[in-house]
DNA sequence: ATTGCTGAAGGG
């Protein structure tokens, strides 16, 4: 039966990055002589020409003299952030940061283990609802298809126990994180509980580093979710983070999707208004427990099964750590040299400056120190 | 456009 589980199909591709690869091209060589301040064009050769463009030199200049200031957030031209990116920035901040700067340039190997987790993902959140794609043309239409999804999801967690694919956003430690929350359910004791269903390639479970970046995002789902329902999340905060345009008019399939949901609202702002109430009137808990499953994919063995004390002054004091990155307070930082193994399966190992720089050295300099237990 | 923009998560 056809019981509403909604997702827009947002025209994604048109307002992407893919088309400003230029700037991208200019921030990548910027990179590397971020240090020195005020060097106009310190690479004389290529930088001089860029792609097919000698048209612009003094925008380049421009261009170049801003992003020794400008803050990532303001060089990747965020407004918010993942909370996947904060746990990719858990497993290497500058893999997080050679992946924004470079986008799909993960290996097919990769990213067909992605695709497989994904499709598992989806699966089961089939098991629980339809989807029906909603075409947007702008942000604020996707706003609103989210905020439909919050709307017809909350009672059916309080009516039937249990939601798949919850969205979730708001600000911590001054940055504003969008996210969505795997699966959310009451337990036979009438708990709370977010489960976070992890899909592995292979029949074994995680090394530590892979689970505390695992604990990181649900703690982080909870965080959010938490303030949610707490009131804490206002509309004045997601507008102001966001730059929704509450008035702009929505879309026709947005709003016929709207009232087909039983849904009568004029305006994005009155929506907001709407699941601001529906969240904290709603007598949702805080979430409880927060449990990750770890099975693998070929034969949907569970692997193990995580239960995560949520830890809140550590969870804030790590985003404090990332967002000082994010908001240019300090430059990005590559693995400790006990967690250079990862630069195994990295990408990026071989343009990586860590590597050449602190960190790696001096595990050149003493190659002695094994493992001594 | 002398400018603006975002499905999130997907696994290691």
């Amino acid at each position: 039966m056809a019981e509403t589980g909604e997702e827009e199909t947002a025209s994604a591709e048109a307002s992407g990055f893919s088309d400003i690869s230029d700037s991208e091209l200019v921030e990548f060589l910027d990179l590397e002589d971020a240090k020195e301040s005020a060097v106009s064009l310190s690479k004389p050769g290529p930088s001089s020409e860029l792609p097919g463009k000698d048209d612009k030199p003094v925008s380049l200049q421009n261009c170049k003299r801003g992003l020794d200031v400008l803050s990532p957030m303001d060089r990747f031209h965020l407004k918010y952030l993942y909370v996947t990116d904060l746990c990719t920035q858990d497993w290497c901040e500058l893999q997080m940061v050679y992946g924004k700067e470079l986008p799909g340039s993960l290996t097919p190997e990769k990213a067909a283990v992605l695709d497989i987790g994904a499709s598992i993902h989806l699966a089961k959140e089939l098991e629980l609802h339809d989807l029906v794609t909603v075409p947007t043309t702008t942000k604020e239409d996707a706003w609103a298809v989210k905020f439909l999804n919050i709307l017809s999801m909350v009672p059916t967690l309080q009516s039937e126990g249990r939601i798949r694919e919850f969205p979730v956003f708001g600000e911590v430690e001054g940055i504003f994180l969008v996210g969505v929350i795997d699966e959310l359910h009451y337990t036979s004791k009438g708990e709370l509980e977010l489960a976070e269903l992890k899909t592995r390639r292979r029949p074994v479970l995680p090394l530590s580093a892979q689970k505390k970046k695992d604990y990181f995002q649900v703690s982080l789902y909870k965080y959010i979710f938490d303030a949610m329902v707490q009131g804490k999340v206002t509309p004045a905060s997601l507008i102001h983070h966001t730059k929704l345009c509450v008035d702009k008019p929505l879309g026709p399939s947005v709003l016929r999707h709207a009232r087909q949901g039983g849904v009568s609202v004029k305006s994005l702002g009155d929506l907001m208004e709407l699941v601001f109430l529906s969240l904290t009137l709603s007598d949702l808990p805080a979430i409880d427990t927060l449990k990750l499953e770890y099975v693998h994919q070929e034969t949907a063995t569970t692997l193990g099964t995580e239960i995560v004390a949520f830890e809140e002054k550590e969870v804030k004091s790590k985003v404090r750590h990332f967002v000082a990155y994010w908001m240019g307070r300090r430059d990005p930082q590559g693995v400790d040299v006990e967690e250079a193994w990862k630069c195994r399966t990295c990408d990026y190992v071989d343009i990586c400056e860590w590597r050449r720089s602190s960190g790696m050295l001096s595990s050149l300099r003493e190659p002695k120190a094994k493992k001594l237990k």
